[in-house]
DNA sequence: GATGAATGAGTGTTCATTCAT
DNA sequence: TATGAATGAACACTCATTCAT
């Protein structure tokens, strides 16, 4: 999507996120420091970071399927068989870059901070946040998307599965408590229910922006149609919560 | 979905949808009639049905990159050399599934029948309809997912793109007129901004109940948590769009 | 040791062993008729064969873990694709030339005809038909050698290990019964045991040979050595079977 | 076969052979002292010989083609690069490891002390030994085929091979000729001969004791049949020499 | 129209060996 | 002396596609 619109010349969603102050560059998007001296003494892991940033690029635009090992070596710049010692096969990979892009947006999110805002504020801030997550980050929606092709197969194998759980869940359930608790939102709401109404209501519009804009004959990815996109979201939802 | 959802020994949506009345069987899940003496007549079509069948549900469960030729001409059970003859290739053979996808569900959407209905009454079912089709139509979500991950780059070389153009955009904006005719819906509402949260909500419920299902440790396919979801997803919109 | 004998420009054992009236060229010996028009209908059967054949000379020279699949392809004149197609993997391919070689000493074995000699005769027969079958075929041991490495695993695993036992304990068992009531062999003779010294003696010479031949600085594949060695074999058999 | 009998629960060869005055424990056998302060000073030798003994395991249970220099080093406890310093490659290990196993058979034959015994019983001491050596060192049996499968290349240009001879054939020339003086042995035996035999008789049985047991459907490496084979070897030779 | 056999270019994975420190 | 990281060639096996009949 960053690259469609930057093609078009405009500012990238990318950028106007940056102006919300709670949003930073992903650990994925860092320049990778190949000879920084300050981490020549820890190589492997700098090497382990390269291939697991290759394995997110190359997953998240082939699939588990369509990715290619040699591609991902390529990608991280290291010799393949390096790669096995580091991460042994490829479903080990595929399961590193999942938990990967997983844990990136928990770090996002943890450095949300809610509590010193009134409740319809930052119940305005989850959603937007989380759109403007799904807009910059197609690698996240894709691994995902492939990830529920394989039936979730290797997430259920995963030791790391529970920390991998969204903080999004809670600090919704809490933003939610504070506004029902002020009687600026209606009762009888299930937090569950309204964070995948959350996520799901940009994830379409993301996931799928190719499909749509194709049968639609729009232009889906542009700056405007993704900030109106965000500004239908925030309505219908703020629209649920009023009492 | 379906499938554990029988195995909980309960009655499956598919059933459940049948009891509306615009519910019938898909093409896809038609039985295969292999031997019918009446289609002796135009074999040749009827292969051809046969092999987008089993393209329709390789595709579906393995992706494009990790489906197989030889398997989907295992599954119509049709040499693999008539498979080219008739297709093309294995690029082709996507497209065309994907197109048989995109108008199984158009031919589901056009028996709807919502002229006889009240605005709020039609809204409802066009809400129902879109998400039963989803828990009902996994391998629809699926290809949709994958052409995705190809950057829609297939449906955009399609000669019938325009063919697949949802009804569902039409209905949704005439049931959409009629109720704000009738001051029962509000006004200032972007059809296509619509369509994409009736289906957005229910799309990424559906799509992703792997990973939703794992990382909160719960069994999103059981038949309560889709009546549950349903009913959200209707209060959502329908909360929205009064007036 | 054929090769090396026929290197020295003598008179290779396999002739010699054609004089007498009980030995035939082998079916692996069989030179291999590519474009035979009266096998065209068969080519899957043909190709099959000539894989097996392949697979045995590959395997006999290399060893299981030494051996290519690439070199068993080549050597079979056919596309490695085919050689998975019609045996499946490369442990497949070691058991069914596994299967192979036994099977082939058995035809030999069911060529002879004891019944019409004097037990001692009969005897003799039988001890020196084993030596030359071992001497001339070098892949037989070899084979056996390298499951036994794999510490006969594939074996047991080989649903046609019953129809691989030797006739050979069969007709020593008759030949020694026959001996016996005629009173010219020993009583209290275990076959097994005789059939295991009388395999073993020829057995350790020639599967052997080459390490022997290091350190006893001595061509044991010398026709002489030959010759003397079978003389040997059957001196102490018989001498240990006299009553 | 020492395991296997171990788990039957009944004594062990192994330890039946303790009892004979002559037998000591082979030097592969003996526990590594991998922290011997005794041997600090000259850790080089003992890092090599940990090699060695690593070397002769693997090899011994997967051959040369199917051994693994990983695996060796890590049997070994050392670093992969300091095996390479110490004794060059694959192929240089293999050696080494082969005159290893040669040598230590040497060792036990030298502690051999036949010139106390009369010839009949020095060389039913012989017989028994080579027997036992063979069931209780499947090592040197396995290597041996190994390299008699790479036609004893390895042998032919190890500038030790003289070395290697065996003391056997010597003790059994000696006892022969001290037998053959006293008149208890038959003239024209070839000592060369007599040794190929007393060491196939019990080659084949225990080289291919799992062949033997799946095709015959018996437990070869049960101690009833390991000392019921020895017996009849004796049996065999012994009444060969008679004059 | 229909089929079984064939193929070359990959595809994940492993190996013996060497480099840099 | 010792070591962890690195490498390129090879390995078993698979794939989409086409030939011959």
């Amino acid at each position: 999507m960053v690259t469609s619109m930057a093609r078009r010349g405009l500012v990238t969603v990318a950028r106007l996120l940056q102006s919300l102050p709670m949003m930073r560059k992903s650990a994925a998007a860092r320049p990778l420091t190949q000879n920084d001296p300050a981490q020549a003494e820890n190589r492997p892991a700098a090497s382990r970071e390269r291939i697991l940033d290759a394995a997110v690029a190359e997953f998240a635009t082939q699939g588990f399927a369509g990715a290619r090992v040699d591609a991902i070596a390529l990608r991280a710049g290291i010799n393949k068989r390096m790669l096995y010692a580091y991460v042994g096969n490829k479903k080990a990979l595929w399961l590193a870059a999942l938990e990967r892009v997983y844990e990136a947006k928990r770090q996002e999110e943890r450095t949300l901070n809610l509590q010193r805002l009134a409740p319809q504020e930052a119940m305005q801030l989850l959603i937007r946040f989380n759109f403007r997550y799904h807009t910059d980050h197609p690698e996240f929606l894709a691994m995902l998307n492939d990830e529920n092709l394989q039936r979730g197969m290797n997430l259920q194998e995963s030791k790391r599965v529970a920390e991998l759980y969204s903080p999004l869940l809670t600090l919704l359930s809490e933003v939610l408590a504070r506004g029902q608790a002020d009687g600026v939102f209606r009762q009888n709401v299930d937090p569950m229910q309204l964070y995948i109404s959350v996520v799901g209501l940009g994830y379409f519009f993301c996931s799928n922006q190719f499909t749509l804009s194709a049968i639609f004959d729009r232009h889906l990815d542009s700056v405007e149609e993704v900030l109106t996109r965000e500004q239908h979201i925030v309505d219908v939802l703020m629209g649920y919560l009023r009492p």
